[in-house]
DNA sequence: TCATACAAACATACACGAATGTATGTTAAT
DNA sequence: ATTAACATACATTCGTGTATGTTTGTATGA
């Protein structure tokens, strides 16, 4: 086979991730063969398996995508506003959610890493990998709880993990029942009323 | 084969339900084989299908035993108790999450639903089914939240639906982010302030 | 500048095991 | 006598990882 450029190289890596994603979403991970994958991406087997050692090498990189992308959010939610970090905080959840209806690609990670993936056989360890990128984005989610003590828009000596927490587990959980069941939630309507009903009256 | 009476038959086959759910728990939905289940049974494969369609059949039935559970103590907790709406649902949220540390069967379970199966292929359609569930109980919830209303406890007005759907994120959230990562949680400490946070001030 | 060697980036072939569903056999409850 | 409730055997397919083949980009040396 034709030695491609560097460039080129990557191009059908990226190829590759994609097409995994579209598969992961529709036939679930399990279900989803390398060669279903391969074809996808308009490539063989043999390409795949160059680029990544394995089904799960592959899933972890989507997530590391995605995780990257995430945490590029946060950061920037937290140096580039002029909102008050509760504000910061709320809109970012607010477009977070809301993006899971409009931007087709994060509806598909989120579906494939919540809905159509088993964490067991390969994809075992990987829980424990998103597990320490999960507690990296909430200490600096916490940071934002933190700050909000100091400029005296929450009390002081709130619980700043509990808050993180309990944000994390809220949001968490409407994406996670929405996506389930997108009947169950009109995110349209309720996205604002639910996240409000979390800022303005829980913290 | 020797025929066995009734009884002996149903004892056979909770055995294999109870085993499957054992299986399950430890190597996923999609990488447990019906031998793996029969095996744990104590019972050959011909068992596992005489009982049962095919793995999707066998967890499904698991669900339904679940769901079951769930509804009979929704609908306990509604008629028998001398609490409050509010403060039974509380009750019921509180014990919910705490069940899942400490009672194993329970744990596993929502483990299995939650993290341990994929919802594609042959478990594609059952998702659906659950959803519908979902909604029954939903709607049961939803009461709870109506006769605080009328006994004054909420506001007049308040949207149950949407206090439904939110309480349905945020326990659903904390049981999924707790069986991600039971670090992530120390469900000991954290449950009560969990859900003390939900009902003290966000209705 | 050109020739050459190496190996990256694939494509194709090989080898094998695992899991499924169905068919058939067995025995005792009814 | 019939058949429920299994156990065992049969038949097949699918998916994996590894081995091998192909071609051209790239580096190096003359």
């Amino acid at each position: 086979m034709a030695r491609k450029t560097k460039e080129e190289a990557q191009n059908t890596r990226k190829k590759i991730l994609d097409a995994a994603l579209d598969v992961f979403y529709v036939k679930g991970v399990g279900h989803s063969s390398l060669e279903d994958i391969a074809e996808a991406a308009g490539v063989t087997r043999g390409a795949v398996y160059w680029h990544f050692k394995n089904k799960a090498d592959i899933f972890n990189e989507l997530h590391q995508e995605i995780h990257m992308s995430f945490m590029d959010r946060l950061i920037n939610t937290q140096t580039q506003s002029s909102l008050s970090p509760l504000e910061q905080l709320s809109l970012l959840c607010i477009e977070s959610v809301e993006d899971i209806e409009t931007d087709l690609h994060k509806r598909k990670f989120f579906t494939v890493f919540f809905l159509k993936c088993d964490y067991a056989g390969d994809l075992a360890g990987l829980l424990s990998i998103q597990n320490a990128q999960k507690a990296e984005s909430l200490k600096i989610t916490e940071s934002f709880f933190k700050r909000a003590i100091e400029k005296g828009d929450l009390p002081k000596g709130s619980d700043t993990n509990l808050l993180a927490t309990s944000l994390y587990c809220y949001i968490g959980g409407i994406i996670h029942e929405y996506l389930r069941n997108p009947d169950f939630i009109n995110l349209k309507k309720m996205t604002r009323p639910l996240i409000e009903l979390y800022f303005k009256n829980m913290i």
